[in-house]
DNA sequence: CGGCTTTGACCTGCGC
DNA sequence: GCGCAGGTCAAAGCCG
């Protein structure tokens, strides 16, 4: 069998879930502007702490959009990205990318929008950050009342007969749910690997079955484990990072970041919700640039 | 026996 | 307040 990488990706913060069943009231599009190919960095390092998820921003573009959002290839529901607080990895200083620019569908530009709304969320959670807490987790975790801290994420989707699929780290299931208006259940994995929260979600598109949505989340504290499969994930940093396959990948580069004037990293942390997301619209030659780490075929 | 998956129960957040 | 859906826990079972 094949496996195709889809090259949907998109990162975020917690709330900013893809989530197939929900649809956002606001829709985003991007331009088609300028590129710097120095921005990519490959996917290992997306995996890795080396790389910090605002810089896969630059390195991907992003095109949520409405429309597409229940269940369909690319369409990714984007939330709140606020918060100030992005899971412990307070030192994502990243350059901001000057020549980016967005152009935001009516729902955006005007009335209650979700960034709008989002934002109200956000303030909310500020607030409740400084005062009492409103609720707390008594199952072990939060065990001082914390409120539950939310790491960045990002997502990709590939077309794949297998759910699970190889990106160099060991992973445990630890949970499986059934998704709502989906016949297809999303699983949860942890990384095994001690003292290492990153956790990954894995589901099914239920439009196009042939297409699994992984979602991760945090960032790993340790290097890869030296047990890949043909040292897999080299050969997928050097797919990721080198220009031809990109140049050669059918728009992998088509739609273009937002403002990265918005995008402010640090203390502030606030940009536009769908600054976080990214996507690769075109499926054709995906394979290029996807190695063979995550386009492993079952025998 | 250790590591992993499965699965039902439980918890949290959110919308009505 | 209630119900729903997502997310997590943890016991039980499976497998090498």
């Amino acid at each position: 069998m094949t496996n195709e990488h889809k090259g949907f990706c998109y990162h975020g913060e917690w709330d900013d879930v893809y989530t197939p069943t929900s649809a956002p009231a606001a829709s985003y599009s991007t331009t088609q502007q300028g590129f710097d190919p120095s921005s990519y960095m490959n996917f290992s390092e997306c995996l890795h702490g080396s790389m910090d998820y605002n810089s896969l921003t630059r390195a991907f573009a992003f095109f949520p959009s409405s429309s597409e959002v229940e269940g369909k290839p690319g369409a990714v529901q984007v939330g709140e990205l606020g918060g100030g607080d992005v899971g412990g990895n307070s030192e994502t200083n990243v350059p901001v990318t000057p020549n980016s620019s967005v152009s935001l569908s009516s729902s955006e530009a005007g009335g209650t929008t979700d960034s709008e709304k989002l934002k109200k969320e956000h303030e909310a959670k500020e607030s409740e950050d400084g005062g009492e807490p409103s609720k707390k987790l008594n199952k072990g975790k939060n065990k001082k009342g914390e409120k539950r801290r939310r790491d960045p994420r990002f997502a990709f989707m590939t077309k794949s007969e297998v759910d699970h699929l190889e990106d160099g780290y060991r992973w445990r299931k630890y949970g499986q749910k059934a998704v709502k208006n989906s016949p297809y259940p999303r699983s949860y994995y942890r990384c095994t690997t001690q003292k290492c929260t990153v956790k990954k979600r894995v589901e099914r598109s239920f439009q196009e079955p042939s297409i699994v949505i992984t979602t991760y989340e945090g960032q790993h504290n340790h290097p890869i484990p030296a047990t890949l499969r043909g040292n897999a994930v080299t050969m997928f940093s050097h797919s990721m990072s080198t220009p031809n396959h990109l140049g050669s990948s059918q728009g992998f580069l088509v739609h273009q970041m937002p403002p990265m004037s918005n995008l402010v990293i640090g203390s502030g942390y606030t940009y536009p919700p769908y600054v976080n997301q990214c996507q690769i619209p075109d499926y054709g030659l995906l394979q290029d640039i996807i190695p063979s780490m995550i386009l492993k075929q079952e025998p």
